[in-house]
DNA sequence: TCGCTTATTGCAAAAATTAGCAGGAACGAT
DNA sequence: ATCGTTCCTGCTAATTTTTGCAATAAGCGA
């Protein structure tokens, strides 16, 4: 996956923001993490491709496209936060060994909407780190 | 609400920690916050009880709390760590005017059997952050 | 295509957070 | 109550993250 395969430009230049080879190099850094990257690996992937490219560029653009939405970032409890293109689905992280498992936006969509009456607040959380104890670790 | 409204001290003991004051001093700050409060706070909340106690004692400490889950700590998306004395419970944060809501953990105990018995992970996350648009910001 | 405007960048310096270590204190055992 | 072990703390240094600013380049209009 690369930053050609959804029309990211259009969405960065809509915003009313520009779309700068820098942005590009990081956003396909996130992309070709493949699920969650840290901010090392893709200043690391960023760097290949420009040579130039400040850490500080790279720590101001994770925020810029996580505030546009593009990317969300998460603190998976190691210490390290995370970043991934956006896209609707959720988190389990066993508390006792780690493992982290991907699990499916629909599972959140009953309790959005419980959410959204008793409350009256339209949620557009997409997505969620849910901490707990896997089939694995819990005792049988 | 203070260290000695709940036996936070037995909790910290009975985990094979030591009780120092400066862990005292740091708790009953974080009580005093009444709901949120950010690391800066806390550090001066508990200099006033204890003059000689350092920033990176209180940068330890905290982590050290919400490890053993005495504290909540909490991404509110406005740049600043929260953090809370821990019981269960949840946030709605709206994107457009920030303000902050507290929620029901109840709200949650449906999706979290679901989960359960989708994917036979048993959930014990008990302070989750949800985005959206409040009923004030939504055109109506 | 060529300028003009101004958002964005790289660099350098500041601020925030973490790590290493020696001294001091908690707390169990005597 | 005192001793001894070992965890915690404060201090300092290292590392990470953020900020300020001048130079550069994206993208609009002519």
């Amino acid at each position: 996956m690369s930053h050609y395969d959804l029309d990211y430009v259009s969405i960065i230049h809509n915003a009313g923001h520009r779309v700068t080879p820098q942005r590009l190099a990081i956003l396909d850094a996130v992309c070709e993490g493949e699920g969650h990257t840290t901010l090392g690996e893709i200043y690391a992937r960023a760097r290949v491709v420009d040579q130039s490219i400040d850490r500080s560029t790279v720590y101001r653009t994770l925020k810029f496209f996580v505030e546009l939405g593009l990317v969300v970032s998460a603190d998976m409890g190691d210490g390290e936060i995370y970043y991934e293109i956006a896209k609707p689905h959720h988190h389990l992280v066993c508390r006792q060994c780690g493992k982290k498992q991907e699990i499916d936006h629909a599972i959140m969509e009953p309790m959005f909407d419980k959410v959204s009456q008793e409350y009256d607040f339209k949620v557009e959380t997409n997505h969620l780190v849910l901490f707990g104890i896997c089939a694995d670790c819990r005792p049988h």
